[in-house]
DNA sequence: ACGCAGTTTCGATGATTGTCGAACATCCGA
DNA sequence: TCGGATGTTCGACAATCATCGAAACTGCGT
């Protein structure tokens, strides 16, 4: 096995049928972490040091984890980056109109 | 003004313009209040002892406040009891379809 | 007047959370 | 090979949170 196919921990996620839906309200009621899906509905795909948040890198990263353990998003390795997109579609199967509505209420603001 | 117009703290709530939609998701990724507000859909209005949670008086005091202070209830003096009743319409002006969606999803499971 | 039923407040406790800086790991380019 | 760029892990810390029991309060019956 190449060294570089493992990181440290294998970025687990959860399967699509296993995202708990308190854990993704709980995700999305952070400040930060809103902020982070909410960039990431407009693109598709986005390098951890581009969002338009202003904390720490490891608050940052800390706050990748809770995303990614929630299921809201999906990371994987790229060279030295780690690319980070949303599981909209995932989302949209396990629960139907979910984000559409929550990020609408949001920029209802 | 009569002794029974003001118990302790006036029941404060916020406005229905002033509901914040972090404030709302927070206060619904928690079990015992999920339950709450589940069960408040069906009934118009309810009693606090009269809900499904196995917590203490106490406990089950406090989310009724983070409930309340969220907006997602509304709570009224009535004798010795205090009713407690969904703010659906008011919800649904403020973040339409919101509630709905998210509580389907709860009970996708 | 007394006590009971229903609820809140208070104080405490242990767990979780958001935040940071420092150190570490990985990869790419010079 | 060395350095810089990109992220993560590791403590640590203060704040918030869910929980409880005990005490207090309110209104209704008796």
């Amino acid at each position: 096995m190449s060294r570089s196919s493992r990181r440290r921990t294998p970025l687990a996620h959860p399967a699509t049928g296993e995202i708990d839906l308190l854990d993704v309200l709980h995700a999305l009621s952070d400040p930060t972490r809103m902020t982070i899906v909410r960039t990431l509905r407009a693109e598709p795909e986005r390098a951890c040091g581009t969002f338009p948040v202003d904390v720490a890198a490891s608050t940052l990263s800390h706050h990748f984890k809770v995303l990614r353990e929630s299921g809201l998003i999906r990371q994987r390795e790229e060279a030295n980056r780690r690319l980070t997109a949303l599981r909209a579609a995932d989302l949209e199967e396990r629960f139907p109109g979910l984000l559409d509505t929550v990020l609408t209420a949001y920029a209802q603001g």
